[in-house]
DNA sequence: AAGTGGTCTAGACCACGTA
DNA sequence: ACGTGGTCTAGACCACTTC
């Protein structure tokens, strides 16, 4: 075994067991070479390994801490209901963030794009056919949260507010049923990896956060109407679905 | 800009535009060395940062090579159907990946286990009461897949199938069933991260890798009966969930 | 100014895989 | 035997943060 790896090995049982908990700073490079009578660069490569799983953050000039989380919690299965209830309107997301006491904010901006494969065949157009794509960068109070890209069919948004370069106020899923298009079912594929450079820039994560990908495509009766890419930082968010009879879960939640 | 984020942007750079296809081998550290006339640490760390992307494999004394991926999609919102189908007997993972046309293959073991935190809130137990909890390691083909972990309360697993070592043939579901505990509900829970060291160990996955995390807690009418974690390699792994009316979908999918 | 991490190099030796 | 990557060190210089 390694001298950087027994090194990793032995900071992070101090690190899961307490010694140093979230939020703790950690020993210099220096201190730590010191200590362990190894080179600075073992000392480098042992809080890299910790750096790549997440477990630590650093930063140049202030030393390396240990990473503190916190996260969000998205029910999917209630998310963009498809029976919209009285009280709620506007977008689905601005909801569910000042429902948990927080302060949304989004970048916004609407582009002519030629889908992609992937997008094409959800869809069901031909690969390279224009789509309207409105794109969103959403933050909970100042840090960055989520990406969303939802492509929709020339068809369906050619003429509509759909392809203009505006916010939508009552929500583009209340938008489009109003124009015709009710939505009745999703499909929803989720799946996870390293972010790409863009998406780490977007979401300002640094090595060893991956992140948590959503796409939803949705249908109404006849066919799909629009797909939804939702990028999530891995660290802060976590999805939920309810499914089948949870009467025994709801009394639990909510003792009378 | 530092010399080898630059040689790393343009190596990336030709491996999506296809320049290097996956499974193809890259140049070694001393060629590129010379190629770009900078010192051996520097392209290592070019490639570490693309190794930590997910992009790239190394192995000992036989290069590097790009990444191929393979992608198994497992419908969660079917898997361990409410309502059992007179043909489907058996596990669910099984099904699964025969249906696909693979090979499965898993390791077992039964543990009694104090329950940690996490699984008491969802099970309704008290922290640290004893807990039976069944594991699995398993393949498809020889790869290993996912693991997973499920927990039932003692209340109901005593005396039971369920805290004995062996397989349950029928499936445990089924076999609760039989024992009059019918379960009408599920809350999945799902998230990302970095493997820890024994994930890692247990899946075989390198440096770049996340999992994708699936909490499973199943209801009866009356209260949560089990709850099971299923931890999947992020790179082989997705999950689908169907929601609504899909009609339209599976007249695309099964045109006839 | 002093301490922190970030980049880059040269050199040495080891471990693994192929031939 | 040779080429590949893996580990470790010492030294130099830079960039950022704090005081």
């Amino acid at each position: 075994m390694s001298l950087y790896r027994k090194l990793a090995d032995d900071l992070r049982e101090q690190i899961v067991s307490g010694d140093f908990p979230p939020g703790s700073e950690l020993p210099s490079e220096a201190q730590l070479g010191r200590q362990f009578d190894v080179g600075r660069d073992t000392v480098r490569r042992a809080y890299d390994v910790l750096t790549h799983e997440g477990l630590i953050e650093t930063s140049q000039g202030r030393g390396r801490r240990v990473r503190s989380h916190e996260v969000f919690v998205l029910d999917a299965s209630r998310h963009e209901n498809l029976q919209f209830s009285e009280e709620e309107s506007g977008d689905s997301y601005s909801n569910e963030v000042r429902h948990a006491g927080r302060r949304p904010h989004q970048e916004f901006r609407v582009e002519l794009q030629p889908a992609p494969a992937t997008i094409a065949s959800r869809l069901g157009v031909q690969t390279g056919e224009t789509t309207v794509l409105r794109f969103c960068l959403r933050y909970v109070d100042t840090v960055p949260w989520s990406t969303q890209a939802t492509h929709y069919p020339m068809w369906l948004a050619d003429g509509t507010r759909i392809a203009e370069p505006h916010d939508i106020e009552e929500g583009t899923t209340r938008y489009l049923a109003e124009l015709g298009f009710d939505q009745v079912g999703y499909h929803d594929e989720l799946s996870c990896r390293m972010p790409t450079p863009d998406e780490a820039r977007d979401l300002e994560v640094g090595p060893g956060i991956p992140v948590l990908v959503w796409v939803r495509t949705g249908y109404t009766a006849d066919r799909a109407v629009r797909c939804t890419t939702t990028i999530f930082r891995g660290d802060l968010n976590r999805l939920t679905y309810d499914i089948g009879d949870l009467q025994a879960r709801q009394a639990r939640d909510d003792p009378r």
